[in-house]
DNA sequence: GATCAGGTGTTACGTTATAACATTAGCGTG
DNA sequence: CACGCTAATGTTATAACGTAACACCTGATC
Protein backbone atom coordinates (compact mmCIF):
# COMPACT_ATOMS: atom_id res chain seq x y z
CA UNK A 1 0.00 0.00 0.00
CA UNK A 2 1.27 3.45 -0.88
CA UNK A 3 1.53 5.93 1.79
CA UNK A 4 -1.49 7.56 2.86
CA UNK A 5 -1.71 10.89 1.88
CA UNK A 6 -5.04 12.54 3.08
CA UNK A 7 -6.77 12.90 6.17
CA UNK A 8 -9.27 10.13 5.68
CA UNK A 9 -6.91 7.44 4.84
CA UNK A 10 -4.57 8.16 7.44
CA UNK A 11 -7.57 7.31 9.83
CA UNK A 12 -8.78 4.57 7.87
CA UNK A 13 -5.14 3.29 8.30
CA UNK A 14 -4.95 3.72 11.79
CA UNK A 15 -8.50 2.27 12.15
CA UNK A 16 -6.98 -1.12 10.25
CA UNK A 17 -4.21 -1.48 12.77
CA UNK A 18 -6.18 -0.80 15.82
CA UNK A 19 -8.58 -3.10 14.44
CA UNK A 20 -5.27 -5.63 13.53
CA UNK A 21 -4.05 -4.80 17.48
CA UNK A 22 -7.67 -5.37 18.80
CA UNK A 23 -7.49 -9.57 17.40
CA UNK A 24 -4.21 -9.58 18.95
CA UNK A 25 -4.97 -8.89 22.36
CA UNK A 26 -8.12 -11.52 22.01
CA UNK A 27 -5.71 -13.82 20.83
CA UNK A 28 -4.02 -13.52 23.44
CA UNK A 29 -6.78 -13.58 26.28
CA UNK A 30 -6.33 -9.40 26.93
CA UNK A 31 -8.41 -6.94 26.35
CA UNK A 32 -7.92 -3.57 24.19
CA UNK A 33 -10.35 -1.68 26.23
CA UNK A 34 -11.75 1.80 24.70
CA UNK A 35 -9.15 4.10 26.84
CA UNK A 36 -6.23 1.36 25.87
CA UNK A 37 -7.52 1.80 22.03
CA UNK A 38 -7.34 5.47 22.32
CA UNK A 39 -3.74 5.77 24.05
CA UNK A 40 -2.56 3.73 21.02
CA UNK A 41 -4.69 5.64 18.59
CA UNK A 42 -2.91 8.76 20.04
CA UNK A 43 0.41 7.33 19.14
CA UNK A 44 -0.42 5.78 15.72
CA UNK A 45 -1.90 9.22 14.79
CA UNK A 46 1.29 11.29 16.05
CA UNK A 47 4.35 11.39 13.29
CA UNK A 48 6.50 11.88 16.46
CA UNK A 49 7.14 10.15 19.51
CA UNK A 50 5.24 11.13 22.69
CA UNK A 51 5.93 11.52 26.36
CA UNK A 52 3.16 9.65 28.68
CA UNK A 53 2.28 13.32 30.03
CA UNK A 54 1.67 13.96 26.47
CA UNK A 55 -1.03 11.47 25.52
CA UNK A 56 -2.92 12.83 28.41
CA UNK A 57 -3.17 16.04 26.99
CA UNK A 58 -3.99 14.48 23.80
CA UNK A 59 -7.38 12.53 25.78
CA UNK A 60 -8.33 15.43 26.77
CA UNK A 61 -7.78 17.91 24.07
CA UNK A 62 -8.45 15.57 20.98
CA UNK A 63 -10.98 13.00 22.19
CA UNK A 64 -12.44 15.04 25.46
CA UNK A 65 -11.33 12.45 27.65
CA UNK A 66 -9.92 12.80 30.41
CA UNK A 67 -6.81 10.34 31.48
CA UNK A 68 -4.90 10.66 34.55
CA UNK A 69 -0.53 10.28 34.00
CA UNK A 70 -0.92 7.30 35.97
CA UNK A 71 -3.56 5.61 33.70
CA UNK A 72 -1.81 6.68 30.78
CA UNK A 73 1.49 4.98 32.32
CA UNK A 74 -0.47 1.78 32.94
CA UNK A 75 -2.04 2.03 29.68
CA UNK A 76 1.54 1.92 27.61
CA UNK A 77 2.75 -0.90 30.13
CA UNK A 78 0.46 -3.21 29.04
CA UNK A 79 0.63 -1.83 25.10
CA UNK A 80 3.96 -2.63 25.82
CA UNK A 81 3.89 -5.64 26.77
CA UNK A 82 1.28 -6.96 24.10
CA UNK A 83 3.99 -5.09 21.50
CA UNK A 84 1.81 -2.70 20.20
CA UNK A 85 3.99 0.19 21.32
CA UNK A 86 7.66 0.60 22.00
CA UNK A 87 9.54 2.44 24.87
CA UNK A 88 12.11 5.08 24.07
CA UNK A 89 14.38 5.26 27.15
CA UNK A 90 16.58 7.62 25.49
CA UNK A 91 13.43 9.91 25.03
CA UNK A 92 11.60 8.90 27.32
CA UNK A 93 8.96 8.57 25.18
CA UNK A 94 6.59 6.12 23.60
CA UNK A 95 5.44 4.96 19.94
CA UNK A 96 3.75 3.09 17.85
CA UNK A 97 5.25 -0.13 16.88
CA UNK A 98 5.48 0.10 13.32
CA UNK A 99 4.59 -3.40 12.67
CA UNK A 100 0.88 -3.85 14.44
CA UNK A 101 -0.88 -5.48 11.01
CA UNK A 102 2.13 -7.78 9.84
CA UNK A 103 1.74 -11.22 11.38
CA UNK A 104 5.09 -12.43 10.30
CA UNK A 105 8.51 -12.36 12.04
CA UNK A 106 10.68 -9.47 11.55
CA UNK A 107 14.33 -8.65 12.08
CA UNK A 108 14.51 -6.51 15.10
CA UNK A 109 13.93 -3.34 14.22
CA UNK A 110 16.49 -0.40 15.26
CA UNK A 111 15.22 2.91 16.87
CA UNK A 112 16.93 6.21 15.43
CA UNK A 113 15.07 9.56 17.51
CA UNK A 114 15.87 12.74 16.76
CA UNK A 115 16.50 14.68 19.74
CA UNK A 116 15.11 17.79 18.65
CA UNK A 117 11.63 17.00 17.31
CA UNK A 118 11.39 13.59 18.40
CA UNK A 119 10.71 12.19 15.10
CA UNK A 120 11.76 8.36 15.18
CA UNK A 121 12.68 5.80 12.45
CA UNK A 122 13.06 2.57 12.72
CA UNK A 123 15.91 0.47 10.86
CA UNK A 124 16.97 -3.12 10.81
CA UNK A 125 20.78 -2.94 10.85
CA UNK A 126 23.01 -5.87 8.68
CA UNK A 127 23.20 -8.89 10.93
CA UNK A 128 26.75 -8.91 10.25
CA UNK A 129 27.08 -5.02 12.30
CA UNK A 130 25.03 -6.31 14.67
CA UNK A 131 26.97 -10.07 15.53
CA UNK A 132 30.03 -7.52 15.63
CA UNK A 133 28.94 -5.23 18.32
CA UNK A 134 27.83 -8.24 20.23
CA UNK A 135 31.35 -9.66 20.34
CA UNK A 136 32.51 -6.53 21.32
CA UNK A 137 30.19 -6.20 24.58
CA UNK A 138 30.35 -10.14 25.33
CA UNK A 139 34.33 -9.79 25.10
CA UNK A 140 33.96 -7.37 28.33
CA UNK A 141 31.97 -9.74 30.32
CA UNK A 142 28.85 -7.84 29.48
CA UNK A 143 25.02 -8.55 27.63
CA UNK A 144 22.95 -6.52 25.48
CA UNK A 145 19.75 -6.06 27.74
CA UNK A 146 17.77 -5.73 24.12
CA UNK A 147 18.70 -6.04 20.52
CA UNK A 148 16.37 -3.38 20.15
CA UNK A 149 19.06 -0.52 20.24
CA UNK A 150 18.16 3.35 20.72
CA UNK A 151 20.17 5.98 18.60
CA UNK A 152 20.07 9.75 19.31
CA UNK A 153 20.43 11.09 16.11
CA UNK A 154 19.62 14.46 14.35
CA UNK A 155 17.15 14.74 11.31
CA UNK A 156 17.54 16.48 8.19
CA UNK A 157 15.10 18.83 9.08
CA UNK A 158 16.32 19.79 12.93
CA UNK A 159 20.63 18.89 11.79
CA UNK A 160 21.83 22.45 11.34
CA UNK B 1 50.38 -0.17 34.95
CA UNK B 2 48.68 -3.28 36.91
CA UNK B 3 45.29 -2.75 38.10
CA UNK B 4 45.75 -0.97 41.01
CA UNK B 5 44.74 -3.38 44.39
CA UNK B 6 44.79 -1.75 47.82
CA UNK B 7 42.78 1.44 48.89
CA UNK B 8 47.13 3.47 49.01
CA UNK B 9 47.07 2.42 45.45
CA UNK B 10 43.64 3.62 44.59
CA UNK B 11 44.20 7.20 45.85
CA UNK B 12 47.26 7.35 44.29
CA UNK B 13 45.65 6.55 41.48
CA UNK B 14 43.03 9.10 41.83
CA UNK B 15 45.47 11.96 42.58
CA UNK B 16 47.64 11.42 39.78
CA UNK B 17 44.23 11.61 38.07
CA UNK B 18 43.28 15.10 39.47
CA UNK B 19 46.48 16.64 38.81
CA UNK B 20 46.15 15.48 35.49
CA UNK B 21 42.49 16.83 35.38
CA UNK B 22 43.82 19.93 37.00
CA UNK B 23 46.57 20.61 34.62
CA UNK B 24 44.30 20.21 31.81
CA UNK B 25 42.03 23.24 33.14
CA UNK B 26 44.65 24.99 33.27
CA UNK B 27 46.11 24.57 29.65
CA UNK B 28 42.25 25.76 28.66
CA UNK B 29 41.85 29.07 30.69
CA UNK B 30 39.36 27.21 33.10
CA UNK B 31 39.49 26.44 36.59
CA UNK B 32 38.91 23.47 38.57
CA UNK B 33 37.70 24.51 41.63
CA UNK B 34 38.02 22.53 44.92
CA UNK B 35 34.38 21.67 44.68
CA UNK B 36 34.83 20.54 41.14
CA UNK B 37 37.54 18.36 42.16
CA UNK B 38 35.39 16.86 44.53
CA UNK B 39 32.96 15.85 42.27
CA UNK B 40 35.17 14.43 40.11
CA UNK B 41 36.84 12.63 42.75
CA UNK B 42 33.64 11.43 43.40
CA UNK B 43 32.96 9.76 40.22
CA UNK B 44 36.90 8.80 40.22
CA UNK B 45 36.61 6.65 43.46
CA UNK B 46 33.10 5.17 42.16
CA UNK B 47 33.25 1.80 40.09
CA UNK B 48 29.70 2.23 38.93
CA UNK B 49 27.74 5.33 37.44
CA UNK B 50 26.74 8.07 39.85
CA UNK B 51 23.78 9.81 39.38
CA UNK B 52 23.94 14.08 40.89
CA UNK B 53 21.80 13.46 43.76
CA UNK B 54 24.14 10.40 44.27
CA UNK B 55 27.54 12.73 44.28
CA UNK B 56 25.57 14.98 46.86
CA UNK B 57 25.02 12.70 48.94
CA UNK B 58 28.65 11.74 48.57
CA UNK B 59 29.72 14.90 48.82
CA UNK B 60 28.06 15.16 52.33
CA UNK B 61 28.58 12.01 53.59
CA UNK B 62 32.05 11.83 52.66
CA UNK B 63 33.61 14.96 52.28
CA UNK B 64 31.47 16.49 54.97
CA UNK B 65 30.98 19.23 52.24
CA UNK B 66 27.53 20.07 51.46
CA UNK B 67 26.60 20.63 48.16
CA UNK B 68 23.33 21.12 46.61
CA UNK B 69 21.37 19.35 43.53
CA UNK B 70 21.75 22.21 41.75
CA UNK B 71 25.53 23.08 42.39
CA UNK B 72 26.41 19.35 41.48
CA UNK B 73 24.47 19.79 38.23
CA UNK B 74 26.68 22.94 37.23
CA UNK B 75 29.79 21.59 38.50
CA UNK B 76 28.91 18.25 36.24
CA UNK B 77 28.08 20.01 32.95
CA UNK B 78 31.59 22.25 33.35
CA UNK B 79 33.20 18.87 33.93
CA UNK B 80 31.43 17.63 30.66
CA UNK B 81 32.60 20.42 28.49
CA UNK B 82 36.13 19.67 30.07
CA UNK B 83 36.07 16.24 28.69
CA UNK B 84 36.55 15.30 32.42
CA UNK B 85 33.32 13.47 33.07
CA UNK B 86 30.49 11.38 30.56
CA UNK B 87 27.30 11.99 31.01
CA UNK B 88 25.03 8.55 30.04
CA UNK B 89 21.47 9.37 28.86
CA UNK B 90 20.51 5.77 29.47
CA UNK B 91 21.01 5.76 32.98
CA UNK B 92 20.62 9.37 33.87
CA UNK B 93 23.99 9.00 35.45
CA UNK B 94 27.35 10.29 35.20
CA UNK B 95 30.88 8.48 34.96
CA UNK B 96 34.73 9.90 35.21
CA UNK B 97 36.18 9.67 31.35
CA UNK B 98 38.89 6.58 31.73
CA UNK B 99 41.39 8.72 29.89
CA UNK B 100 42.19 12.05 31.91
CA UNK B 101 45.78 10.85 32.39
CA UNK B 102 46.80 10.56 28.59
CA UNK B 103 47.35 13.21 26.66
CA UNK B 104 46.99 11.56 23.32
CA UNK B 105 43.89 10.99 20.71
CA UNK B 106 41.64 7.82 21.45
CA UNK B 107 39.43 6.20 19.07
CA UNK B 108 35.69 7.67 20.45
CA UNK B 109 34.63 5.27 23.15
CA UNK B 110 31.18 3.43 23.52
CA UNK B 111 29.47 2.86 26.65
CA UNK B 112 28.15 -0.40 27.71
CA UNK B 113 26.20 0.52 30.97
CA UNK B 114 24.46 -2.37 33.50
CA UNK B 115 20.95 -1.33 33.76
CA UNK B 116 20.93 -3.41 37.11
CA UNK B 117 24.30 -2.21 38.88
CA UNK B 118 24.96 0.46 36.95
CA UNK B 119 28.64 -0.96 36.25
CA UNK B 120 30.03 1.21 33.12
CA UNK B 121 32.44 -0.43 30.88
CA UNK B 122 33.93 1.59 27.84
CA UNK B 123 34.59 -0.26 24.94
CA UNK B 124 36.04 0.95 21.25
CA UNK B 125 33.90 -0.97 18.42
CA UNK B 126 35.39 -1.83 15.06
CA UNK B 127 35.54 0.85 12.53
CA UNK B 128 34.11 -0.97 10.03
CA UNK B 129 30.87 -1.69 12.30
CA UNK B 130 30.18 1.88 13.03
CA UNK B 131 30.17 2.89 9.54
CA UNK B 132 28.50 0.21 8.67
CA UNK B 133 25.60 1.59 11.68
CA UNK B 134 26.67 5.20 10.33
CA UNK B 135 25.63 4.56 7.07
CA UNK B 136 22.22 2.33 7.87
CA UNK B 137 21.27 5.63 9.95
CA UNK B 138 22.33 8.41 6.78
CA UNK B 139 20.11 6.00 4.66
CA UNK B 140 17.12 7.07 6.10
CA UNK B 141 17.99 11.25 6.72
CA UNK B 142 19.42 11.33 9.86
CA UNK B 143 22.38 11.35 11.68
CA UNK B 144 23.87 10.52 14.71
CA UNK B 145 23.83 12.79 17.33
CA UNK B 146 26.85 11.72 18.98
CA UNK B 147 29.80 8.87 18.18
CA UNK B 148 29.73 7.92 21.52
CA UNK B 149 27.29 5.23 21.99
CA UNK B 150 25.42 4.20 24.67
CA UNK B 151 24.17 0.61 25.05
CA UNK B 152 21.63 -1.26 27.75
CA UNK B 153 23.34 -4.13 29.05
CA UNK B 154 23.54 -6.58 32.33
CA UNK B 155 26.69 -7.52 33.70
CA UNK B 156 28.19 -11.09 34.03
CA UNK B 157 27.36 -10.50 37.77
CA UNK B 158 23.83 -9.03 37.35
CA UNK B 159 22.38 -11.55 34.32
CA UNK B 160 20.22 -14.04 35.88
C1' DG C 1 39.05 50.49 45.63
C1' DA C 2 35.69 50.24 41.57
C1' DT C 3 34.30 47.14 38.31
C1' DC C 4 33.44 42.95 36.03
C1' DA C 5 33.19 37.94 35.25
C1' DG C 6 33.05 33.52 36.96
C1' DG C 7 31.59 30.58 40.58
C1' DT C 8 28.36 29.34 44.07
C1' DG C 9 24.03 29.60 47.13
C1' DT C 10 19.16 29.50 47.33
C1' DT C 11 14.45 28.91 46.08
C1' DA C 12 11.13 27.49 43.15
C1' DC C 13 9.35 24.80 39.71
C1' DG C 14 8.87 21.44 35.67
C1' DT C 15 9.01 16.68 33.95
C1' DT C 16 9.10 11.78 34.32
C1' DA C 17 7.73 7.91 36.96
C1' DT C 18 5.96 4.84 40.65
C1' DA C 19 3.69 3.34 45.17
C1' DA C 20 -0.34 2.50 47.66
C1' DC C 21 -4.93 2.06 48.19
C1' DA C 22 -9.93 2.73 46.75
C1' DT C 23 -13.36 1.86 43.43
C1' DT C 24 -15.57 0.06 39.38
C1' DA C 25 -16.39 -3.07 35.43
C1' DG C 26 -16.63 -7.46 33.34
C1' DC C 27 -17.08 -12.32 33.68
C1' DG C 28 -17.90 -17.06 35.21
C1' DT C 29 -20.28 -20.09 38.50
C1' DG C 30 -23.72 -21.81 41.52
C1' DC D 1 -29.92 -13.35 39.27
C1' DA D 2 -26.59 -12.86 43.07
C1' DC D 3 -22.16 -13.77 44.38
C1' DG D 4 -17.45 -13.36 44.16
C1' DC D 5 -13.22 -13.08 41.66
C1' DT D 6 -9.98 -10.66 38.73
C1' DA D 7 -8.79 -7.05 35.65
C1' DA D 8 -9.06 -2.25 34.88
C1' DT D 9 -9.26 2.31 36.31
C1' DG D 10 -9.48 6.32 39.68
C1' DT D 11 -7.16 8.99 43.15
C1' DT D 12 -3.63 10.83 45.92
C1' DA D 13 0.88 11.26 47.26
C1' DT D 14 5.59 11.18 46.51
C1' DA D 15 10.27 10.08 44.52
C1' DA D 16 13.94 11.05 41.16
C1' DC D 17 15.88 13.89 37.74
C1' DG D 18 16.64 18.39 35.94
C1' DT D 19 16.46 23.60 35.03
C1' DA D 20 15.19 28.68 35.61
C1' DA D 21 15.89 32.78 37.94
C1' DC D 22 18.04 35.66 40.90
C1' DA D 23 21.21 36.86 44.82
C1' DC D 24 25.69 36.97 46.56
C1' DC D 25 30.55 36.47 46.85
C1' DT D 26 35.28 36.28 45.37
C1' DG D 27 39.23 37.06 42.71
C1' DA D 28 41.39 39.45 38.82
C1' DT D 29 42.15 43.73 36.37
C1' DC D 30 42.21 48.53 35.58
Amino acid sequence: MATPGTREELEQTTHNILESAKSHCESRGTRLTEKRRQVLAGLLNSKRALSAYELTDYCRDELGYPLQAMSVYRILEFLEKENLVHRLNLAKKYVACSHIVCSHEHELPQFLICKSCFKVEEITIERKTMSSLNNSVEAVGFNLASRQLEFDCLCVGCDD
